[in-house]
DNA sequence: ACGAATAACTGATACGAATAACCATTTGGC
DNA sequence: GCCAAATGGTTATTCGTATCAGTTATTCGT
């Protein structure tokens, strides 16, 4: 015998008789703010019915009446299915819940046609707003119709300038890490970048900058040996780093721009027969959590606040978010492990 | 000066009266099946002004109508945010948008109240269902609101046998990669698990039940010192594949029950300046993409079919997914890369 | 040429909750 | 003792859509 399903769960109405009043006073007495009035038999006679009858409130009809919804819309390219950037869902999730509001999510792998339906739904759904994720760090062009409610670009750019977005502080975060390791004493620092500049990648144009900026500002110039540029994956970093290494003024220290490259790195240091940190120090970037941790020594490395950045759109929404074109940058933190140590003596 | 930003957009009387018609002609042109007749002229006119009013129908109104929305929950521990696990919410999502549902979804970390808090949310959404995902295959408790809607258990299994659930293979999947060990000629197969049997854990009973049966069906005894227990991270895969390679007689093959179990075997080898798979064969379990292609060799590895999975579980909902308690389990592919070969000639 | 059938469309209503406007008792002030 | 104000509710309406039950106007069969 097949289970009996009661699709359509009991009303305001149904309450309302169970109580012995009217739906209005249901409503009342549920909704009010402290601010009208009821004796407390009558409240507690509601309650009670409430929970007898397992009575909860229809949201499609609550929407219907004031016209917005307690959803907001989560538009991806990629994002859930990215290993490392869940954690954007998370950070927007939780923030969301904070308000009382669920996420309706949507991940598009870049396919325009599929973005602009699932918008379409989202927005017949009268989303509080949307927040349009990418899944790297980029400039993006973004359909028009997300104006028609707050929107937020989060971890991208609005390439028109029009959204506000959210993205993390890539130049920030060169900066930190090449920092880190000239406070260890390091003046040899090189580079191993994952992108040539002219892709204007924000992390890897915003990386090297960060990078320049703290070699200059500590008097070390920056020299075109130190500097390599891969496609961020590991082979380069191997690559790259055994020729930096096996140089004739090898550096004592390699910021790589992510951490795929530095576990080419870390593989062209064994292969040297070099330890790390101790005949060379490494930083990463990404802070990519099924790596990072588990390389030995541990990777030291800058962490994608996407958590953070998840919490941050969606607070914007929360705000109205106006279609001013501002761009959020937040900071990467420095994940401290085992891949830096001050450089060996100089014989 | 803000930009006017209408909050709600055209209805179907906004519709009507562009069209010069009846909201009722609107939304049976709109929705006619062809069943209703309408002069090609009329259903014109409505299109057009569709079309010029930029009309979206209000799910919300069609909803409190209907008395099922075109959304679907999807509560999950942690799936969002587990690395590899994201693959789950695509294909749940691929497999809802075909028949143009979204997914509502929720990661609640394992914290039941707001476990039950957000699927009360849910179900005052009307969703069509519920996919409540684990973020590793086991065994859980499933909350009882669930039943009011058709749910399924996905990547786990409801402990009280209730719900339908869809988990992966994990038999068959330990069967097929001691088979293709057997198969290239190894008999001297050994197995590093991830957990110990008492553990109740259907990954490390399935993948071990698996091996033994692959064993025992070619004939080749199942020796308890070819068998490992570690606790699925590298570190004990370095250990075990250690002990097992340094042993009197050392295993041609490994078995990991985990990509980082095999992660740790690689580390071993190459400390034993022994070559994969010239000395001794690997095989992994999961296809983590953050790993498995990365190593070098390529980690020949079974995969968990997330996608797969997460397709099936919306396709049951869809289907009405009645409480039978039934386990649908799923095949795990065998992803071939270059870390097995036939065993060395014995000098 | 007349009733029946058909084509093409409209009016009214219901879904469930929120709320403005209203009504009926008490209580209070003087 | 009478009007005003407070107390404790209720009625009716609205949101936007789907749909049943009509209502015209036209065509058809005989």
């Amino acid at each position: 015998m097949a289970r009996s399903r009661p699709r359509s769960g009991p009303t305001m109405h149904d309450v309302a008789a169970a109580a012995g009043v009217s739906q209005a006073t249901v409503s009342l007495v549920l909704n009010s703010a402290s601010g009208s009035r009821f004796s407390d038999e009558t409240r507690q006679r509601v309650n009670d019915a409430v929970q007898q009858l397992g009575y909860r409130t229809n949201a499609h009809a609550k929407t219907l009446r004031e016209g917005i919804s307690g959803i907001i819309g989560f538009l991806g390219d990629a994002v859930a299915t990215t290993p490392f950037a869940g954690k954007i869902i998370e950070g927007a999730q939780e923030r969301a819940w904070e308000d009382g509001l669920l996420l309706l999510t949507m991940n598009t792998g870049g396919d325009k046609a599929l973005e602009s339906a699932s918008l379409d739904s989202m927005l017949s759904y009268k989303v509080a707003g949307v927040v349009y994720a990418g899944m790297y760090h980029r400039r993006l062009d973004v359909p028009e119709a997300l104006e028609a409610v707050p929107s937020v670009v989060l971890n991208s750019q609005d390439r028109k300038l029009r959204l506000p977005s959210v993205a993390p502080d890539e130049e920030l975060g060169g900066y930190t890490a090449t920092r880190h390791l000239i406070e260890a004493g390091h003046t040899q620092v090189a580079m191993i970048n994952i992108e040539t500049l002219e892709s204007e990648l924000p992390a890897a144009v915003g990386r090297f900058n960060g990078y320049t900026k703290a070699m200059t500002e500590a008097g070390i110039p920056v020299s075109s040996g130190l500097v390599r540029f891969g496609t961020g994956n590991e082979d380069d970093g191997f690559t790259y780093a055994t020729e930096l290494l096996t140089s004739g003024n090898p550096p004592t220290a390699i910021f790589c721009a992510n951490d795929r490259t530095a576990w080419g790195a870390y593989q062209a240091a064994a292969e040297l027969h070099l330890s790390i940190p101790g005949d060379v120090s490494i930083v990463g970037f990404d802070n990519q959590e099924t790596l990072a941790p588990h390389l030995r020594p541990g990777l030291t490395t800058l962490e994608l606040p996407f958590v953070e950045m998840g919490r941050r759109a969606v607070d914007l929404i929360l705000q109205g978010a106006e279609p001013d074109g501002r761009v959020e940058f937040m900071t990467c933190p420095l994940i401290e492990r085992n891949s830096v140590t001050h450089p060996k003596e100089k014989p």
